[in-house]
DNA sequence: TTGTATGCGTTATCAT
DNA sequence: ATGATAACGCATACAA
C-alpha cells in the first residue's frame, strides 16, 4: 500500500485475508456473505478508513455517482432552494451533485442533453421548471436509463418522476381571500405563455371567480413573463382600465414587485387603492413594502422528496406515492378591503 | 464496436489503423505526431462522433475533469451569478461543474472537505466567499494537488488563486458621494464579525469620513450580520440616535432593505428624510421602493476570470496577472441632499 | 513518429 | 460462500 495515496479494495483485501471481490460484495451489501467474513473485512475497512474510488466504480458500472440537475429557471431563490433540497438528502450518501444548465431556446438543446448524459451517466437527474415540461427531454433521460425526477405546478407525470405542487388550488384560495376581503374586480398579471406554472395559476384565477359567480373580462388578464419589467407594463394597462380595478393577483412575486412600483408612482396607496397578491415567496416579498402577502410552495421540501425518489432503492420506495406538495398563502401587509 | 454503446478509443484506432496510443495522442493534442495519421485520425473521430469516456480518464490520470464549486455563502443571487459565470466558459470544454456547500461552524468541516477532495479529486476548485477566507482551506486544497481560486473583496493570495473586488475603494466614492451631496452624519450598518467584506466595507467608510474630514463616531456604525432582521434592529438603533442621521450606509442590500422598513415605518421619507445606499446590487435593490443607490460588483466576470485561472494550461496564463475586478456604484433613487 | 505492455480501482463472469 | 480472471476505457513507460 503506497502511503501517499488511499487505500485501495486491494489492501483492504490483503489486510483482511480475502478476496477483492469479497471485499467489492462487503461494499455492495451482497446477500451471499457469511457473518464472520463480513465483519472481519468491515473491520479492515473501517482501520484503513477506506471509501471505494467513485472514478472506477462509474467506469466498471458504467454509472456515475452523481445526480445531475438539469435547469433553465432565472429564479435563483428557486434553484439554490432545490439545490439545498437536493444537497440535505445527498450529504451523507456518496452521491454528488452535478449541475448542468440549459437554453431552452437552442434547437441543439436535446443534442446537448444527450451527449451530456452519455458522457456523464448521471445516477439521476433532476428537472426544473419550466423545461422539467419538456416530455422529449423526459423521454430522454428514460432512453438513456437513467432516472429522473421533473419538478413542476401540477402533476404531469407517474408519481415515481414528478414532484409537484397544487398551484391551481392555492391560487383559488388566494383569490377567494381577495373575494372575501370584498374585492370584485380582481385583475391579474399573467406568466408567460406556455408556461405550466402560468396556465394553473390563471386557470386557479379564473376557476375562484367562476366559482364566486364574478365577472370578469379578458382584458382583466394582462401578460406577463415573470421579469419585473413586464409586471410593470402589465400594471400600468390593468390601471388604465376603467373601472380601475382594487385588487391584482400577481403570477409571480417579480411583476407583483413592478406592480407595486406602479402604483406608487400613481401616487395610490397598498394596500388602500390597491390590494396585491403575488407568487413564490422570494425574499423580496417579505423585503418590500408592503411586504407582500404572496403564496409559498415547499420547493426544499419537494427538492429533499425529489433526491429521495432519484436515490432510493427502487420500486419499494414510499417516495413513489407521495408526489404532490401543497403550497401554502402567506398573509402579509398588501391586502385589504377595497376602499369604497 | 457495439452499436448499443458509444464508440471507445478502440473503435476508434481500428477504424483509423493505428494503435490506440496515437489515438490518445491525437487526443490530448501530443506534439510529435505525423500531420497525416492526425488528420487520418480526426476524421474517424468525427465520423464516429467519439468523445473519450471521462470516467475512464479521470481513473487513468487520477483527476476528475470537474471544477467543485466550495461554498457557504447565503446570497443566493451570487452563488448563482458565480455558478452562471463559471458555466459559461466551462459550456464548451470537457469540465463539469459540481457544487459543494459547506457548514462554516461544522468543527468536522475541513475533513469534510478532504474526504470529498480525495474522492472527486476535482481538477481544480473554486472558493466563495466567506469560506474563501479560510486559509487553512485553500491549504488544503493546494496539499490535495488542485488547483483554486478564492473569490473575495480584496487580494489575500497570489493573483493565481484570487479574484477580487475592490470593496474598500468603492466604499470610499459611496460615502464620497454621499458627502458631496451634503451629508455629514453618515451612519453605517456593519457586516458579520470576521468576514473579510464588513471589514473592508466598514473600512472603506471610516477612510472617506478622515479623508474628507468628518467626524464619527462608534455609536454611528451599528452592528448587522447581513440579514433582513439585522437591518431594521441595527436601522432602528441608528435613528434613535440624536441628532438623527441624515445618511445610512448598509454593507448589504438586505440590511439596506430592512433599514428603509425602519424608516418608512417612522414616517421619514426616502430619499427626502434619509438617503440610504445599499452594497451588491441584488434583484431587491432594483425592485424596492425608491429604487436603491448601491455598489454593484462583477460577480459573472470574476466567475468567468476564475474558471480560466482553474482549467488555463498553466502558469503562461493572461489570468495568472489579472485578479483585481471593480466594482461600481449604480446610482438610483435613495440619495439626495439632506433636508435641513 | 508509432506501437506494446501494463496500470488505474472497481465490478462481473464463471468457476470452485 | 469465496476466488481467479477478465472487463471497463483511457494513459503512461518503455520499446522499436
Amino acid at each position: 500500500m503506497n502511503k501517499a495515496s488511499q487505500p485501495t479494495i486491494n489492501d483492504v483485501a490483503r489486510l483482511a485475508g480475502v478476496s477483492k471481490k469479497t471485499v467489492s460484495r462487503v461494499i455492495n451489501n451482497s446477500e451471499l456473505l457469511n457473518g464472520d467474513t463480513r465483519k472481519r473485512v468491515e473491520q479492515v475497512i473501517a482501520e484503513l478508513g477506506y471509501t471505494p474510488n467513485p472514478q472506477a466504480r462509474a467506469l466498471a458500472l458504467r454509472r456515475n455517482f452523481v445526480i445531475a440537475l438539469i435547469h433553465d429557471n432565472p429564479n435563483a431563490q428557486m434553484v439554490l432552494g432545490v439545490q439545498h433540497g437536493l444537497l440535505e438528502v445527498l450529504r451523507d450518501t456518496e452521491f454528488e451533485l452535478l449541475v448542468h444548465p440549459v437554453d431552452r431556446g437552442d434547437p441543439e438543446m436535446l443534442g446537448e442533453v444527450r451527449r451530456f448524459l452519455e458522457r456523464q451517466r448521471p445516477y439521476g437527474v433532476m428537472l426544473l421548471p419550466p423545461i422539467s415540461e419538456n416530455d422529449q427531454l423526459a423521454g430522454l433521460c428514460a432512453e438513456i436509463g437513467c432516472r429522473y425526477v421533473r419538478m413542476g405546478s401540477a402533476p404531469f407525470d407517474v408519481p415515481q418522476h414528478m414532484v409537484a405542487s397544487n398551484d391551481r388550488e392555492t391560487v383559488r384560495h388566494a383569490i377567494a381571500h381577495l373575494i372575501e376581503a370584498g374585492h370584485r374586480q380582481i385583475c391579474v398579471i399573467a406568466g408567460p405563455r406556455g408556461f405550466r406554472s402560468a396556465l394553473e395559476r390563471q386557470s386557479g384565477y379564473e376557476e375562484a371567480m367562476t366559482a364566486a359567480g364574478l365577472p370578469f373580462d379578458r382584458t382583466w388578464i394582462a401578460p406577463g413573463d415573470y421579469t419585473f419589467d413586464s409586471g410593470i407594463r402589465a400594471t400600468e394597462r390593468l390601471l388604465d382600465l376603467s373601472p380601475r380595478p382594487t385588487a391584482i393577483f400577481s403570477c409571480n412575486d417579480e411583476m407583483a414587485a413592478g406592480a407595486i412600483h406602479v402604483a406608487r408612482q400613481r401616487g395610490l396607496e397598498i394596500p388602500a387603492d390597491l390590494s396585491v397578491i403575488g407568487f413564490d415567496d422570494t425574499t423580496i416579498a417579505s423585503h418590500i413594502w408592503p411586504p407582500l402577502t404572496t403564496v409559498r410552495w415547499p420547493i426544499v421540501t419537494m427538492a429533499r422528496a425529489a433526491a429521495l425518489k432519484l436515490i432510493g432503492t427502487g420500486p419499494g420506495d414510499h417516495g413513489d406515492e407521495h408526489a404532490l406538495f401543497l403550497s401554502t398563502l402567506i398573509r402579509r401587509a398588501s391586502v385589504a378591503a377595497p376602499s369604497s
